[in-house]
RNA sequence: GGCGCUAUCGUCUAAGGGUUAGGACGGAGCCCUCUCAAGGCUCAAAUAGGGGUUCGAAUCCCCUUAGCGCUACCA
């Protein structure tokens, strides 16, 4: 049985990497059958903030894949501390009574990494005990078995087998002197408890896994296997960031933009994964029975985003596609929302609703285009654009409209094919080409030069708000 | 500085010794057509550089370069 976890840590709102880790997270564990844990790793008092944490669920509830399991880290403190203070009682970890290094550069830069504090991991363990039970305050440290150096091996499902020495491995920190413990001890301790069978985590992880196996190894617990997954950059090869990239690496605002959440997620898959045959438009049953470690990739992924275009014109694309193919049912509830977001209401019953929205999506992009480019389609007072109204004010339009208005009003059928008849029928009469009339009629209907088939848009507008706007204009 | 990872069109990627280096997005053009999309067709666009190995290298090896990650009492 495979049990996997998503560990986000409430520092800022959900970032896309994450969002791709916990999607491929998600497929993985669908894929094979198991449990995957949502873990918040929130060991790190001094960052953590619950608005975090809520805008981490936020972007989650919308990716609206959901989870298994749920534990917070901050209410399995004992467990990581009885981790550590066993390890300690081993003399497998020691204690650091020396205050942290705040800056970077009071370590010896230039030969070689800094390992340890010497004289605190030479500390006789009755020294050790004294000092802490004088109140002094101490970190505990992992000790790296060094003489003679051993070499730390495992095998990642994406990056192959990975091997470090323990002389390149400094004393990392179990438990801060606040007796708060460290991302590496809370995180092997609870992989550990929760039985977690299968890694996968950022790549940004991969040097860390060292550290995790001398952990693993260390409390006798059997290794998980790990999957580390490319980053995600930005087209300046730097780490996304908020602060230098703004908000195209907050999922929320591909939600707030009108992205579908299965576009989205597609989206994120095709950036350092690909399937065997090469399939971009995805469904999420076609993406779980695609998904593998094989097909994840080893270097990093460019989102494609500028200040002119600053959402990845793929994921403009993929978004549309999937507005344009997937189930109209499901669509509708998704646009009825947004419709009410905007203060629209649609005209009509489910099954009218149903056809207009499967008709306009047709030359839509994102949701946020129906409440837009389609309010036409849902209230009177839409905007006429210029190009609409040099289409109105070609030589005799707009009689020609009220002329056509007449004969709907006669017209008991009012389908798309009487229509096209009536229309056509009073073109010849008068001698002119049926396109003008086409498209004058589009004008009027919608206030726009473009659109589906005018012969379905008079279906989509409904009779009587049909004959009001030829005779209108 | 040390350790590790990576390198194919602008971007996402396929090809794991033999291909005119394929596809997708975006760009250009054509067709279709009541408009605009969609769709179909066509074009431009890539193996970071240098050495090996081999009859043959994008593919295997080495070096260089570049990028990224780790090197915190962040995660």
């Amino acid at each position: 049985m495979i049990r996997a976890r998503f560990a986000p840590s409430p520092t800022g709102y959900l970032h896309i990497g994450s969002a791709r880790t916990f999607i491929f997270n998600w497929l993985y564990v669908r894929k094979h059958g198991g449990a995957l844990v949502l873990r918040i790793d929130d060991t790190d008092i001094e960052r953590n903030t619950e608005a975090s944490l809520n805008s981490i669920y936020e972007g989650l509830n919308w990716l609206n894949l959901g989870w298994d399991e749920f534990y917070r880290q901050s209410e399995r403190l004992e467990l990581h501390r009885k981790l550590a203070f066993g390890l300690l009682a081993k003399g497998l970890a020691y204690r650091d009574f020396m205050p942290a290094a705040t800056d970077l550069e009071d370590r010896p830069h230039g030969q070689g990494p800094w390992l340890c504090n010497p004289e605190m991991r030479a500390l006789s363990q009755s020294a050790s005990d004294a000092r802490a039970a004088a109140g002094e305050p101490f970190a505990v440290r992992f000790r790296v078995h060094r003489e003679p150096s051993r070499e730390i091996s495992f095998c990642d499902e994406v990056y192959g087998p990975q091997s470090k020495m323990t002389a390149d491995i400094e004393d990392f920190a179990l438990l801060r002197s606040n007796a708060m413990p460290t991302y590496h001890l809370s995180s092997c301790a609870d992989d550990i408890d929760l039985g977690i069978t299968h890694i996968i985590r950022g790549q940004d992880h991969l040097a860390n896994t060292f550290k995790h196996v001398l952990l693993f190894e260390a409390a006798g617990a059997p290794l998980p296997s790990f999957a580390h997954l490319p980053l995600l950059i930005a087209p300046d090869g730097a780490k996304l960031s908020k602060r230098k990239h703004g908000p195209v690496v907050s999922v929320v605002t591909y939600r707030d933009n009108g992205f579908l959440s299965l576009a989205y997620i597609n989206f994120l898959c095709l950036l350092g994964w690909s399937s065997k045959d090469n399939r971009e438009q995805m469904t999420l049953a076609e993406l779980q029975s695609a998904f593998g470690f094989e097909g994840v990739h080893r270097s990093n992924a460019v989102v494609n985003f500028s200040d002119a275009d600053p959402i990845d014109p793929k994921a403009l694309w993929l978004n549309s596609q999937h507005l344009r193919s997937m189930p109209v049912t499901a669509l509708a509830p998704l646009v009825r929302r947004v419709l009410e977001d905007h203060g629209l209401r649609p005209y009509g019953d489910d099954v009218f609703f149903d056809r207009v929205v499967d008709t306009i999506r047709t030359r839509f992009s994102t949701l946020l285009d129906f409440p837009t480019k389609g309010r036409a389609y849902f209230a009177d007072d839409f905007h006429i654009e210029k190009q609409a109204l040099d289409k109105l004010d070609a030589p005799g339009a707009r009689e020609l409209l009220r002329a056509l208005a007449d004969r709907l009003q006669a017209d008991p059928d009012f389908t798309e094919s009487s229509v096209e008849a009536q229309l056509r029928k009073l073109a010849e009469e008068r001698g002119v080409k049926a396109g003008v009339l086409i498209n004058a009629s589009r004008a009027a209907l919608t206030g726009q030069p473009v659109g589906p088939s005018a012969f379905a848009v008079f279906i989509c507008i409904g009779r009587e708000r049909t004959i009001a706007r030829l005779r209108k204009v």
